[in-house]
DNA sequence: ATTCTTCTTGAGCAATGTTCATTTTCATAC
DNA sequence: GTATGAAAATGAACATTGCTCAAGAAGAAT
């Protein structure tokens, strides 16, 4: 993404995106928004009846949004702003409720354990979910070919429920 | 980095630096070899008589690594090469060589399962640990706390062994 | 000493983020 | 309708940085 190119996609001059955006971490900044606000949506539409499922269903559409999006989940991870500023408060509000849509059906399988443990599971299994993925998706470094990308995660998921107790070895 | 900044403190020439790196991602493929090989290195240097052990020797010395090199890590899996010019094979050949200290432990631990089944498992678990290690250290977005990443990682692995029958529940 | 090869240099180019004085637009006042 | 002032838009110019290449320096061979 290029200042210029902005500019005329949008059919102004290079002043006025900066009018808009302040700088190129602003315009960075408001299609990451654009981006958690789209995966968010894209979360949501798993049904949560059986949180089993929905932690299936997660995974999936967290992969299926990585494969349709894979730059703008770059730019969503990867992206350093400028001088160490710090990160948009915001933003991680946004990301922090698309991460409560994987957080409670993990409460649900786990209600006895320790409500703090349970937060930290599920921060794990998030991160860990993303790692298999991103890398996958990357398709260089030791990394799951994406092709099989889908059917391994969904087996990931269940290899760690199980290391948790929640469900019996297949 | 910057190729002037290079220059300078190599004491040479700008032009210098190009006859001898070719450009900008010839020098940082330079400097990723080099992450490779100190990364592998110390992994090498992780006991391997008992598997178990050492699975969990060789996830607490890769954050170790990445605690140490932030930043060495992240330009050797962020880095993106200019034009689609292919990942260079011998980074490839290293990584891979890294990455078989950490699947010899895994087909110890299941001798009796399908071979190609067990190197998916072994890029499946690398992925998820780099993904915790790599997002826990970032301290944004939804990840683990560096503090506790330690303590964390190594429940992390305890589970997922658990998961694949190597294992009981603790 | 001459010639040829190889290496080194750094001025200059191109791309790109950024600024800001100037111009244009537009609402409000009279 | 004109005047006035605020707000917005503009793009020329600047700073940074990757990169090139003609010219020069250094070295090898005869």
């Amino acid at each position: 993404m290029k200042v210029r190119d902005v500019a005329e996609a949008a059919g102004c001059s290079i002043g006025s995106v900066y009018n808009e955006f302040g700088d190129f971490d602003g315009l960075i900044l408001t299609v990451n928004r654009e981006t958690v606000g789209a995966l968010t949506a894209r979360l949501k539409a798993v049904p949560s009846d059986d949180p089993l499922r929905q932690l299936h269903g997660l995974a999936d559409a967290y992969l299926g949004f990585a494969t349709e999006h894979a730059n703008l989940l770059r730019s969503l991870f990867e992206h350093r702003m400028e001088d160490d500023r710090p990160f948009p408060e915001d933003i991680l509000a946004m990301v922090m409720d698309a991460f409560a849509l994987m957080h409670a059906p993990l409460v649900r399988l786990l209600p006895d354990r320790d409500p703090g443990d349970v937060a930290l599971l599920s921060r794990m299994m998030f991160s860990a979910v993303h790692g298999i993925i991103s890398l996958g998706l990357e398709e260089r470094m030791v990394a799951v070919p994406p092709e099989m990308l889908r059917e391994r995660l969904g087996q990931f998921v269940d290899t760690h429920l199980a290391g948790l107790g929640v469900i019996r070895r297949a």
